[in-house]
RNA sequence: GCCCGGGUGGUGAAAUGGUAGACACGAGGGACUUAAAAUCCCUUGGUCCGUAAGGGCUGUGCGGGUUCAAGUCCCGCCCCGGGCACCA
């Protein structure tokens, strides 16, 4: 009988089901072993080939545990709160929950026909009531809890409240109890505190709560009326969607995720994730150490505070630079210089944080006028103003040290300041000296300490001056948490006076209301301003909604126990599961959820809900699957002209922009647009940058340069008189892949129907077609390169996709679609379901293997299940073909081999094993049998070839007993006729003889 | 600029410092077949010598080094991918 894969499959998939084999029951008595997806979002395209590969990882470790007698939790739900399914009902109307609930249910068929053996009793969904009732239940505690610094952990707020009732507060408990103090908050006393109204209470509470609501500089993004988070802005523009984004100060939800930065650095220690992630999260939190130095202002009050890594280099400071956005820029310039300060300013704040940023090379800056005062020598230091710093960061000035800092040396140079050498040896004509294992040479207390010690010093004498402190800084800000959208969980805040106070627990889930239009009102307000009543015993309601990491932030909870209603997962569960053994997701993630979600965890855990502070033990990044998309290359054209001599004719092909004396001439809407092939434009472009070559020469008469400018592609000729050069440039537009026949060439055709801007363009191309150039990119809709499993599962079935995806390389390595080796798998499988049949009957004999068949058997149960502890499954599938070709050559049909071969298989592809399982006469699963144990005494070996190389170089083979020590195989060796004839009778300088491994003769 | 990955045949790739290219795709040749599908066998890094058997040289991004032995370790570069942004 034929190897059948969609008979199989099917059957199984349908019998699984009837017999809810992937059922977990919260089964104390085993040992629990707990593997994670990300979950997907589950967006309008369905799943593709990227998708899986994570997940057939998992799945195969999640079936291999169980073959050892694990409990294994290995769940998937949705992360189905999102941009896309709002953008979609703004465009069409059309409800956001109905288009999720169709796109999961999509994702569910792909994901079933894949032969996942998840537990989809408990799949979640983070849109689903009874799941964002626990995110709203958790936002409150995080709202009625503050950050103990003494204690390091959160603590109920009402324990904070009782305190101040005792003792009042002062500004120097500032540190020890917000973490990151975003105002000047007063002192006041018990008393006060006891007298005060209640407003003003509540006001001061917003300082310490771990969720809280504070005027803060957010991204916002005026077509998506919402704010996004830091890490949802690529480019100034949104991730998601593409549109500008820009900064504006406004009330804000945040959570105070900087009070954990310390702790979300160490815990990075206990985990097992890749370093790559660990450094990505250190970078982002960005702890520094060093000191905070004020600069007293020689006019009027104040001081310029300056954080720095390097107070050693304290005598090397020749002046002091404010970021111009800096709050004091104003006040310390003196009159006469303001005009001109103010005027930098400006300019300078316009340039985007981003160009500031790139462009190290371009200095810039100006001399407020104002002096300030150094802390060690009383000098006078001049104050300037650069965009070189930035306001964002640290606390915006910088003192400048150009003998020990390139940036600053830069500066220093540029506008003729001095420069100091701060360290022996230090060359300070040519650049600065930033080494830190240097010995100080400046004047003062710290001459000739090293680095370390003149730090700790020139603290020490900060200290004692009142000058300074000790200060331990962080990059890492509070995350914004408020979004102006309306698919999203609704933050459980009700306003009285104007004042937040969290909805009682009776009052969750607080649901989505309906609204007329999924838009911000006509005056700005988020969507949820748009529904009726939506207010608490009269009191408005808050109307942002939490951000797309709410949920994702601690689902891995709920799996646990997904029906509770009374919490958000009981006690004994969590206690059972504990935390995630193994987490697998894209590395994209590694500064966003991975950080939410390690924070969520670790105040539950502060506020005893559970009882370990890591959500995931260890952490695999799936590498991405890219698609190959195709690119065209759009042509633009535009002449320089003297102004004036300009005629223009028939140009409603071209529409002309005049700027300045150029007028560049687009050629897209209203008229055709005007493509080239690629290998053509590749030609024009080494043809042009030659000025030997006339454009006209390769262009075949269809565009000519200098003075004229001629279209016969676009069906009449137009005529453009210039004076100057016709200029080109190109720009690229993603076409569907479907288009594409071959590797490049584009089917002319489909490409005019797909799209109507198409229809009317013009491709320019020689008589070879017109060809597009193939480019590998992220696989997504946007691109037009998504590869879809279901055709191949449809041809191959899902046990030969599973191998495939497995087979293509090791897991946590991005690499191209490609399905040129599918049939090696495909293959491999009709060849393992032959080792069962003779002449097309099912024979398996119950004859005892030979030493052989029990040497692959026990080589490939070996090498399989090693390979799946490190999670090398590339390799483990080359061993599994190893091992069919060998049985095939030995016509091997033995039980006893094939028996444990199908169950090593069982994790890899479940269906084809399943089958021969029952064949084999099993009425159980599977999935349920043990894991056979490989074992040694079937690999020993008697011999061993070893190779004899001559300095190195390998020239022939010789096998001896493996029990033969190095002394005889070496004189064993140098006997050997062969190896005499290459010594031609000389002896050898060094023989090296590695037992089991090698001889390598020196001569 | 900094940090983390990576660079091996036509392709995906493998290799505790110990025979580089396992396994698979593709390609070429052959067997079976009326034919095709399927299956099986052989060859397949480059290059040179040889009719052949066989043999030589060369080869893991580039240049050095350590070692009896380097894809693997060290130093210095180049290129590709990802992340971060000048925390002073």
């Amino acid at each position: 009988m034929q190897y059948d894969h969609s008979d199989i499959e099917t059957r199984w998939r349908e019998e699984w089901r009837k017999r809810s084999t992937y059922r977990v029951e919260n089964d104390t008595t085993k040992p629990k072993y707990y593997v994670l997806d990300m979950f997907p979002y589950p967006s309008g395209a369905g799943l593709h080939v990227g998708h899986p590969l994570g997940y057939i990882a998992s799945d195969i470790v999640a079936r291999f545990k169980r073959h050892q007698g694990f409990n294994v939790l290995h769940p998937m739900g949705y992360d189905s709160f999102g941009l896309p399914a709002e953008q979609y009902a703004i465009q069409t109307g059309q409800h956001p929950a109905k288009t999720t609930e169709e796109n999961a249910a999509r994702y569910r068929q792909q994901l079933d026909a894949i032969g996942f053996s998840f537990d989809w009793d408990r799949e979640v969904r983070t849109s689903d009531p009874s799941f964002y009732k626990w995110t709203q239940w958790i936002f409150i505690q995080l709202f009625e809890s503050w950050y103990d610094h003494e204690a390091q952990r959160a603590r109920p707020i009402t324990e904070l409240i009782a305190r101040f009732g005792e003792q009042g507060w002062h500004p120097t408990d500032a540190c020890a109890l917000t973490g990151d103090v975003e105002e000047e908050l007063g002192a006041f006393t018990a008393s006060e505190w006891n007298t005060f109204d209640e407003r003003t209470n509540q006001r001061i509470l917003q300082h310490f709560r771990l969720a809280y609501l504070s005027e803060a500089w957010v991204n916002w993004c005026p077509a998506l009326g919402t704010v996004l988070a830091n890490d949802e802005v690529k480019d100034g523009v949104s991730e998601r969607g593409g549109h500008p984004v820009e900064r504006k100060r406004m009330p804000q939800w945040s959570m105070r995720i900087t009070a954990y930065a310390q702790r979300l650095i160490d815990g990075l220690d206990t985990l097992d994730w890749s370093d790559s992630i660990k450094e990505a999260q250190r970078n982002w939190i960005g702890r520094s150490e060093g000191a905070l130095v004020k600069f007293k202002l020689k006019a009027g009050e104040g001081n310029i505070e300056v954080f720095t890594t390097r107070p050693d280099t304290l005598f090397g400071v020749t002046f002091v630079t404010l970021a111009p956005e800096h709050e004091l820029v104003e006040s310390v310039t003196p009159t006469e210089r303001r005009e001109e300060v103010m005027a930098y300013v400006t300019t300078a704040k316009n340039r985007s944080e981003r160009d500031r940023m790139a462009d190290v090379k371009k200095v810039s800056g100006v001399f407020t006028g104002a002096y300030c005062i150094h802390p060690f020598t009383g000098k006078e230091v001049p104050v300037w103003v650069g965009d070189y710093v930035l306001g964002g960061y640290g606390t915006g000035a910088v003192m400048a040290v150009p003998g020990g800092d390139q940036r600053d040396w830069n500066f220093a140079t540029h506008f003729g300041l001095p420069i100091i050498a701060v360290t022996e040896g230090a060359d300070i004509s040519k650049e600065a000296d930033e080494r830190k294992d240097a010995i100080i040479c400046s004047e003062g207390f710290l001459q000739g300490l090293a680095v370390p010690e003149a730090i700790t010093r020139a603290i020490d004498e900060l200290v004692k001056l009142g000058a300074g402190e000790r200060r331990i800084n962080y990059r890492l800000r509070d995350a914004a948490f408020g979004r102006q959208r309306y698919w999203g969980e609704p933050i459980p805040i009700y306003y009285k006076d104007g004042v937040p106070y969290a909805l009682p627990e009776s009052e969750l889930p607080l649901k989505l209301p309906e609204v007329d239009k999924f838009l911000p009102t006509e005056d700005g307000e988020p969507p949820l301003a748009r529904a009726a009543n939506w207010s608490y015993q009269g009191h408005p309601l808050e109307t942002t909604t939490m951000p797309g990491w709410a949920g994702s932030s601690w689902y891995f909870l709920r799996y646990m126990d997904p029906q509770n209603e009374g919490r958000f997962a009981s006690p004994e569960a969590i206690d059972y599961w504990q935390q995630i053994d193994l987490y697998v997701g894209g590395s994209e993630h590694a500064t966003g959820h991975l950080l939410y979600f390690r924070f969520w965890t670790k105040f539950l855990h502060d506020r005893g809900y559970i009882n370990f502070d890591e959500p995931a033990k260890k952490l695999v990044n799936q590498g991405m699957i890219q698609g190959r998309s195709a690119h065209i290359q759009r042509l633009n054209l535009s002449a320089t002209i003297n102004a004036g001599s300009t005629v223009l004719d028939n140009t409603e092909s071209f529409v002309g922009f005049q700027k300045g004396d150029a007028v560049a001439l687009y050629n897209h809407a209203p008229g055709p647009k005007l493509f080239i092939s690629t290998e053509l434009l590749n030609e024009w472009k080494r043809v042009h940058s030659d000025p030997s070559h006339p454009v006209e020469r390769f262009m075949n008469g269809k565009l000519v340069s200098h003075g004229k400018l001629v279209s016969q592609a676009m069906g009449e000729e137009i005529t453009i008189h210039v004076g100057g050069d016709v200029e080109h440039w190109t720009t690229s537009t993603i076409i569907p892949t479907d288009c594409i026949e071959g590797e490049t060439l584009v089917n002319l055709d489909m490409l005019r129907q797909w799209r109507d801007d198409f229809a009317d363009s013009q491709f320019i191309h020689k008589d070879s077609g017109f060809h597009a150039s193939r480019e590998v990119d992220k696989m997504s809709k946007s691109k037009w390169n998504v590869v879809n499993p279901d055709d191949i599962i449809s041809k191959y079935g899902a046990d030969t996709l599973r191998l495939y995806e497995m087979f293509l390389g090791p897991i946590e390595q991005s690499k191209p679609w490609d399905t040129n080796g599918i049939e090696g798998t495909f293959r491999f499988l009709r060849k393992f379901w032959n080792l069962f049949y003779e002449s097309d009957v099912f024979s398996v004999s119950d004859e005892a293997p030979t030493k052989a068949e029990f040497k692959v058997l026990h080589a490939t149960l070996k090498k399989v299940t090693e390979d799946i502890e490190k999670m090398s499954f590339n390799t483990s599938v080359s061993q599994f073909m190893i091992a069919v070709n060998e049985l095939g050559a030995l016509k091997c049909h033995k039980r006893d081999v094939l028996e444990p071969l199908t169950i090593a298989l069982a994790p890899f592809a479940p269906h084809i094993a399943e089958e021969l399982w029952q064949k084999l006469g099993h009425t159980t699963s599977v999935t349920t049998a043990i894991w056979p144990k490989w074992d040694a005494q079937h690999l020993v070996e008697d011999n061993f070839s070893y190779p004899i190389s001559f300095n190195g170089k390998t020239r022939l083979q010789l096998e001896f007993p493996i029990a033969l020590d190095a002394k005889s195989v070496e004189a064993a060796v140098l006997a050997n006729p062969e190896v005499q004839q290459r010594l031609e009778g000389k002896a050898p300088k060094k023989v090296i003889v590695v037992p089991k491994r090698i001889v390598n003769i020196v001569v």
